[in-house]
DNA sequence: CAGAAATATTGACACTGTCAATATGGGTAA
DNA sequence: TTACCCATATTGACAGTGTCAATATTTCTG
């Protein structure tokens, strides 16, 4: 059997990374140990190591998890009818919503020294989140430069622009008046100024 | 004397912030801690508590330093004779510079978990940042709706742009050949339409 | 010069990640 | 079934961590 489930406990490695989870997003990074996660499980403090090896397994693969979460909300509805740029609205939207329900994992997704940089499921999840993210990029209204061009800065420019503004929302950094409630459509006008409605 | 110097050690606040900053550099904030600054300075291992109460203590002045030299970083040649324009390339230039020069510190001042959020200090000079950000908001050729309204979603669309591009350049992101090489002042004039130069 | 206040040290504690050694169970072949 | 192997889980230990209370030392103040 191929059977991924019930050696001892029963898909012990995904409780673990609910489990991690959980505290992450309860207690911040700074509050989630493997032992807390153990014994939230109900197993031994070494049992991690066997699924994970260290903590910075642990931590890639819930987001790796994160990133295919993350594509999703991105991709919702892309097999509706609805226009591209209706489409490309609902991806922006729907990465900000995933900052926003998940800020902790969302921060851990850019952390520079806690994950395995260089893990290759880690590196396909990024890269799928990026070609979304670059399409919708496609579909904005940029001017200037040759085709190429185009597309470099479009998407370097759709990425800063969408992940800068996740992160300072989950942050709180925007709370003046005059900036409380602006959404992600809201500003992306501002670099469309072509016509939109 | 309001001397601040010379106690025992002789500014060993300083000389605390100082190791610190070298140790996140190095080894990245898991890699930091409060008895490796003290070796590092020194003295005993609790000693760091008489200046920063706790680890959190010491992560928030360091931070605070870091949003002051940002400001210094931005504003370099703002009494030059440097048009206005100019001087806003200058100040977004000098952000991306900041982030790049100081990649870990940079990460750790927008942290949500490891920091006094509601330090007086960290609050003041995180809002002098954002006040000279404003500031180059109000010189981009922004489009649509109110003054007022354009002044928030300017400012929301800058801060957006300039930190998600600086984090995602320093967590080195930006890799591919058609992205590689583009600077802050590159993306910019696909946010600003208008003529410019 | 003496007392007070600020600052530094010491020792302890609970908690952490990690590892080696050991135990336990399921899967497989005889 | 029986015997074996291997994946998996446990135990115990270790060094390192932040934090705190108690103590010691230095500097300032009156």
């Amino acid at each position: 059997m191929a059977a991924a489930r019930n050696y001892h406990h029963g898909n012990l490695k995904e409780a673990f990374l609910k489990a991690a989870r959980d505290l992450l997003e309860r207690d911040g990074l700074s509050g989630l140990s493997l032992r807390k996660c153990a014994e939230k499980v109900g197993v031994s403090h070494a049992a991690p190591k066997n699924h994970f090896g260290n903590m910075a397994g642990l931590l890639t693969a819930m987001v790796t998890t994160g990133y295919a979460e993350l594509a999703v909300m991105m991709t919702a509805d892309a097999n509706t009818n609805a226009d591209r740029k209706r489409r490309r609205d609902q991806a922006l939207l729907g990465y900000v919503d995933f900052a926003q329900a998940n800020p902790a994992l969302y921060d851990l997704m850019f952390s520079r020294d806690r994950l395995v940089q260089d893990d290759p499921d880690l590196l396909q999840q990024i890269r799928a989140c990026f070609v979304i993210l670059a399409d919708c990029s496609a579909e904005l209204g940029w001017h200037h430069g040759s085709l190429e061009d185009k597309a470099g800065k479009g998407q370097v420019a759709i990425w800063s622009l969408v992940h800068g503004y996740a992160q300072l929302v989950t942050a709180g950094r925007f709370k003046k008046d005059n900036m409380k409630g602006l959404s992600i459509l809201d500003i992306l006008p501002i670099i469309e100024p072509d016509d939109r409605n």
